[in-house]
DNA sequence: ATGGCTTACAAAGTAAGA
Protein backbone atom coordinates (compact mmCIF):
# COMPACT_ATOMS: atom_id res chain seq x y z
CA UNK A 1 0.00 0.00 0.00
CA UNK A 2 1.00 3.09 -0.86
CA UNK A 3 1.10 5.86 1.82
CA UNK A 4 1.81 9.82 1.66
CA UNK A 5 2.88 10.87 4.97
CA UNK A 6 3.21 14.35 6.31
CA UNK A 7 3.73 15.45 10.17
CA UNK A 8 3.97 19.29 10.46
CA UNK A 9 3.72 21.36 14.04
CA UNK A 10 1.16 24.21 12.61
CA UNK A 11 1.09 26.45 15.40
CA UNK A 12 -2.49 26.97 15.57
CA UNK A 13 -4.93 24.94 13.59
CA UNK A 14 -7.44 27.74 13.86
CA UNK A 15 -4.86 30.53 12.59
CA UNK A 16 -4.07 28.36 9.90
CA UNK A 17 -6.16 26.67 7.97
CA UNK A 18 -5.43 28.61 5.02
CA UNK A 19 -2.01 26.78 5.69
CA UNK A 20 -3.72 23.58 5.85
CA UNK A 21 -5.92 24.03 2.04
CA UNK A 22 -2.27 25.23 0.79
CA UNK A 23 -0.62 21.79 1.53
CA UNK A 24 -2.98 19.61 0.71
CA UNK A 25 -4.09 20.88 -2.46
CA UNK A 26 -0.12 20.90 -3.36
CA UNK A 27 0.98 17.83 -2.06
CA UNK A 28 -1.99 15.70 -1.40
CA UNK A 29 -0.94 13.40 1.72
CA UNK A 30 -2.79 10.91 2.74
CA UNK A 31 -2.37 11.46 6.43
CA UNK A 32 -1.61 14.54 7.91
CA UNK A 33 -0.27 14.59 11.70
CA UNK A 34 -0.61 18.09 13.11
CA UNK A 35 1.10 19.27 16.55
CA UNK A 36 0.41 22.41 19.00
CA UNK A 37 -3.39 22.40 17.50
CA UNK A 38 -4.05 24.95 20.55
CA UNK A 39 -7.43 24.31 21.16
CA UNK A 40 -9.96 22.50 22.72
CA UNK A 41 -11.53 19.41 20.75
CA UNK A 42 -14.76 21.54 20.08
CA UNK A 43 -12.77 24.00 18.59
CA UNK A 44 -11.29 22.41 16.03
CA UNK A 45 -12.40 23.08 12.56
CA UNK A 46 -13.64 19.39 11.62
CA UNK A 47 -15.48 20.27 8.38
CA UNK A 48 -13.19 22.66 6.92
CA UNK A 49 -10.74 19.52 8.04
CA UNK A 50 -13.31 17.20 6.65
CA UNK A 51 -14.19 19.00 3.43
CA UNK A 52 -10.25 18.58 2.01
CA UNK A 53 -10.84 15.04 1.90
CA UNK A 54 -10.33 13.64 5.38
CA UNK A 55 -12.80 11.50 6.19
CA UNK A 56 -11.51 10.54 9.16
CA UNK A 57 -9.87 13.11 11.96
CA UNK A 58 -8.74 12.41 15.47
CA UNK A 59 -8.29 14.54 17.94
CA UNK A 60 -6.69 15.27 21.10
CA UNK A 61 -6.59 18.99 21.86
CA UNK A 62 -6.72 21.22 25.15
CA UNK A 63 -7.38 24.91 25.80
CA UNK A 64 -4.78 27.17 24.33
CA UNK A 65 -1.46 25.05 24.58
CA UNK A 66 0.04 21.83 22.73
CA UNK A 67 -2.40 19.18 21.25
CA UNK A 68 -2.11 17.14 18.40
CA UNK A 69 -4.59 15.68 15.57
CA UNK A 70 -4.31 13.57 13.11
CA UNK A 71 -6.30 13.76 9.80
CA UNK A 72 -6.48 10.83 6.74
CA UNK A 73 -8.07 9.99 3.70
CA UNK A 74 -7.89 6.43 4.92
CA UNK A 75 -9.50 4.67 7.77
CA UNK A 76 -8.13 4.89 11.20
CA UNK A 77 -9.09 3.65 14.68
CA UNK A 78 -8.00 5.70 17.72
CA UNK A 79 -6.13 3.41 19.93
CA UNK A 80 -4.85 5.78 23.07
CA UNK A 81 -3.75 8.88 24.18
CA UNK A 82 -0.59 8.87 26.89
CA UNK A 83 -0.25 11.34 29.21
CA UNK A 84 2.88 10.96 30.06
CA UNK A 85 4.84 12.51 34.14
CA UNK A 86 1.12 12.96 34.77
CA UNK A 87 0.55 16.90 33.75
CA UNK A 88 -2.52 15.66 31.87
CA UNK A 89 -0.93 17.85 28.71
CA UNK A 90 -2.46 16.96 24.94
CA UNK A 91 0.57 15.78 23.13
CA UNK A 92 0.51 12.22 21.85
CA UNK A 93 -2.50 10.28 19.79
CA UNK A 94 -2.04 6.67 18.60
CA UNK A 95 -3.95 5.56 16.06
CA UNK A 96 -4.08 2.11 13.56
CA UNK A 97 -4.42 1.88 9.94
CA UNK A 98 -5.18 -1.44 7.84
CA UNK A 99 -7.59 -2.66 10.55
CA UNK A 100 -6.50 -5.28 12.82
CA UNK A 101 -4.92 -7.27 10.07
CA UNK A 102 -1.43 -8.67 10.00
CA UNK A 103 -0.24 -5.88 7.81
CA UNK A 104 -1.70 -3.07 10.25
CA UNK A 105 0.47 0.13 11.21
CA UNK A 106 0.33 1.79 14.46
CA UNK A 107 1.10 5.55 14.03
CA UNK A 108 2.55 7.78 17.07
CA UNK A 109 1.55 11.72 16.49
CA UNK A 110 4.08 13.11 19.41
CA UNK A 111 4.61 16.98 20.51
CA UNK A 112 7.32 16.86 23.03
CA UNK A 113 7.63 19.67 25.60
CA UNK A 114 10.07 22.57 24.36
CA UNK A 115 11.47 22.67 27.44
CA UNK A 116 12.02 26.37 28.36
CA UNK A 117 15.07 28.41 28.37
CA UNK A 118 17.55 27.46 30.49
CA UNK A 119 19.01 23.83 30.23
CA UNK A 120 19.18 23.01 33.96
CA UNK A 121 17.20 20.36 35.57
CA UNK A 122 17.39 22.17 38.93
CA UNK A 123 16.73 25.78 38.03
CA UNK A 124 14.14 24.93 34.98
CA UNK A 125 10.97 22.76 35.91
CA UNK A 126 10.53 22.72 32.25
CA UNK A 127 13.60 21.47 31.03
CA UNK A 128 13.23 18.55 33.76
CA UNK A 129 9.44 17.95 32.29
CA UNK A 130 10.99 17.60 28.85
CA UNK A 131 13.89 15.00 30.19
CA UNK A 132 11.59 13.22 32.15
CA UNK A 133 8.74 12.94 29.32
CA UNK A 134 11.87 11.38 26.95
CA UNK A 135 12.44 8.67 29.59
CA UNK A 136 9.37 7.90 30.28
CA UNK A 137 8.54 7.99 26.29
CA UNK A 138 11.45 5.16 26.26
CA UNK A 139 10.42 2.95 28.92
CA UNK A 140 7.16 2.62 27.68
CA UNK A 141 8.46 2.02 24.09
CA UNK A 142 10.40 -0.63 25.61
CA UNK A 143 7.77 -2.38 27.32
CA UNK A 144 5.89 -2.47 24.25
CA UNK A 145 5.75 -6.47 23.01
CA UNK A 146 7.62 -6.58 19.94
CA UNK A 147 6.18 -8.78 18.10
CA UNK A 148 2.35 -7.73 18.01
CA UNK A 149 3.57 -4.29 17.74
CA UNK A 150 6.17 -4.22 15.38
CA UNK A 151 4.97 -2.10 12.27
CA UNK A 152 4.99 1.17 13.70
CA UNK A 153 5.50 4.76 12.52
CA UNK A 154 6.82 7.46 15.17
CA UNK A 155 6.27 11.13 13.99
CA UNK A 156 6.07 14.70 15.38
CA UNK A 157 7.79 17.62 16.97
CA UNK A 158 10.31 16.01 19.34
CA UNK A 159 11.85 19.44 20.01
CA UNK A 160 15.35 18.07 19.72
CA UNK A 161 17.91 18.06 17.31
CA UNK A 162 20.16 15.39 17.91
CA UNK A 163 23.28 15.39 14.87
CA UNK A 164 25.28 18.47 14.73
CA UNK A 165 24.29 19.00 10.94
CA UNK A 166 20.37 19.12 12.46
CA UNK A 167 21.53 22.71 13.59
CA UNK A 168 22.63 25.37 11.82
CA UNK A 169 25.95 25.78 14.47
CA UNK A 170 26.89 22.82 17.09
CA UNK A 171 29.01 24.68 18.56
CA UNK A 172 26.82 27.46 19.82
CA UNK A 173 23.40 25.18 20.26
CA UNK A 174 25.98 23.03 22.54
CA UNK A 175 24.03 25.18 25.67
CA UNK A 176 20.56 25.75 24.20
CA UNK A 177 17.85 23.78 24.21
CA UNK A 178 17.01 21.18 22.09
CA UNK A 179 20.46 20.56 21.29
CA UNK A 180 22.18 20.32 24.51
CA UNK A 181 24.07 16.97 25.32
CA UNK A 182 22.02 15.57 28.35
CA UNK A 183 18.40 16.11 25.70
CA UNK A 184 20.50 14.33 22.30
CA UNK A 185 21.40 11.13 25.05
CA UNK A 186 17.64 11.36 26.14
CA UNK A 187 17.23 11.12 22.28
CA UNK A 188 19.40 7.99 21.74
CA UNK A 189 17.80 6.32 24.50
CA UNK A 190 14.68 6.81 23.14
CA UNK A 191 15.73 5.36 19.45
CA UNK A 192 17.13 2.32 21.17
CA UNK A 193 14.36 1.49 23.13
CA UNK A 194 13.00 0.19 20.11
CA UNK A 195 15.39 0.24 17.59
CA UNK A 196 13.77 3.23 15.81
CA UNK A 197 15.09 3.87 12.53
CA UNK A 198 15.41 7.70 11.65
CA UNK A 199 13.78 7.97 8.27
CA UNK A 200 14.72 11.34 7.23
CA UNK A 201 18.52 10.82 7.85
CA UNK A 202 17.73 7.53 5.34
CA UNK A 203 17.16 9.88 2.86
CA UNK A 204 19.39 12.86 3.55
CA UNK A 205 23.22 11.67 4.72
CA UNK A 206 24.11 12.57 8.10
CA UNK A 207 26.73 15.11 6.72
CA UNK A 208 24.26 17.43 4.84
CA UNK A 209 22.52 19.77 7.07
CA UNK A 210 18.88 19.13 7.15
CA UNK A 211 16.70 21.38 8.98
CA UNK A 212 12.68 21.67 9.94
CA UNK A 213 12.29 24.66 12.23
CA UNK A 214 13.18 28.34 11.17
CA UNK A 215 13.26 31.23 14.42
CA UNK A 216 10.28 33.42 13.84
CA UNK A 217 12.91 36.08 14.50
CA UNK A 218 14.95 36.05 11.93
CA UNK A 219 14.90 39.14 9.33
CA UNK A 220 15.37 36.85 6.46
CA UNK A 221 15.19 32.86 7.21
CA UNK A 222 16.23 31.45 4.46
CA UNK A 223 19.12 33.88 3.88
CA UNK A 224 20.58 33.89 7.29
CA UNK A 225 18.88 29.83 7.52
CA UNK A 226 20.13 29.65 11.24
CA UNK A 227 17.54 26.57 11.36
CA UNK A 228 17.00 23.04 13.42
CA UNK A 229 15.88 19.65 12.78
CA UNK A 230 13.21 18.80 15.41
CA UNK A 231 10.69 17.47 13.53
CA UNK A 232 11.26 13.83 12.73
CA UNK A 233 9.73 10.79 11.19
CA UNK A 234 10.32 7.46 13.21
CA UNK A 235 9.93 3.49 12.16
CA UNK A 236 9.87 -0.09 13.63
CA UNK A 237 12.75 -2.47 11.99
CA UNK A 238 9.83 -4.12 10.42
CA UNK A 239 9.59 -1.06 7.84
CA UNK A 240 13.46 -0.19 7.57
CA UNK A 241 12.80 -0.31 3.99
CA UNK A 242 9.57 1.17 3.32
CA UNK A 243 9.80 4.79 2.39
CA UNK A 244 10.11 5.57 -0.66
CA UNK A 245 11.00 9.48 -0.59
CA UNK A 246 11.41 11.59 2.35
CA UNK A 247 11.18 16.04 1.61
CA UNK A 248 11.21 18.96 4.16
CA UNK A 249 8.08 21.15 2.48
CA UNK A 250 10.20 24.24 3.21
CA UNK A 251 8.36 26.26 0.81
CA UNK A 252 5.25 26.41 3.24
CA UNK A 253 7.94 28.81 5.79
CA UNK A 254 7.10 31.54 3.02
CA UNK A 255 3.80 31.06 2.66
CA UNK A 256 0.95 33.96 4.35
CA UNK A 257 1.45 33.72 8.32
CA UNK A 258 3.39 30.76 8.17
CA UNK A 259 4.09 28.28 10.92
CA UNK A 260 7.98 28.36 11.95
CA UNK A 261 7.63 24.64 11.28
CA UNK A 262 8.25 23.67 7.99
CA UNK A 263 6.05 19.98 7.15
CA UNK A 264 8.01 16.61 6.47
CA UNK A 265 6.87 14.48 3.56
CA UNK A 266 7.41 10.75 3.41
CA UNK A 267 6.13 8.56 0.94
CA UNK A 268 6.37 4.73 2.24
CA UNK A 269 5.36 1.49 0.26
CA UNK A 270 3.71 -0.65 3.46
C1' DA B 1 21.69 40.24 16.13
C1' DT B 2 19.16 32.96 19.23
C1' DG B 3 15.76 36.94 19.61
C1' DG B 4 14.55 41.13 16.17
C1' DC B 5 8.28 37.46 16.33
C1' DT B 6 3.89 35.03 16.91
C1' DT B 7 0.13 32.65 19.23
C1' DA B 8 -3.86 32.35 22.90
C1' DC B 9 -6.55 34.59 26.16
C1' DA B 10 -12.11 36.10 31.07
C1' DA B 11 -8.33 41.01 26.71
C1' DA B 12 -3.95 44.31 28.56
C1' DG B 13 -0.23 42.50 29.37
C1' DT B 14 1.40 37.73 30.32
C1' DA B 15 2.85 33.03 29.17
C1' DA B 16 4.80 30.20 25.93
C1' DG B 17 7.33 28.71 22.01
C1' DA B 18 12.62 27.00 21.07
Amino acid sequence: MKLKLATWNINSVRARLHLIEQFVARHQPDILCLQEIKCEDSQFPLEAIRSLGFSHVEIRGQKAYHGVATLSRLPIERIECRCFNGTGEARHLAVRLGGKTRDSVTLHNFYVPAGGDVPDEKANPKFRQKLDYLSEMSRWFSDHDRKSASRMILVGDLNVAPLETDVWSHKQLLKVVSHTPVEVDHMARLRDAHDWIDVMRRHVPADEKLFTWWSYRARDWRQSNRGRRLDHVWVTPALREASRSMRVIDEARDWERPSDHAPVLVEFDL
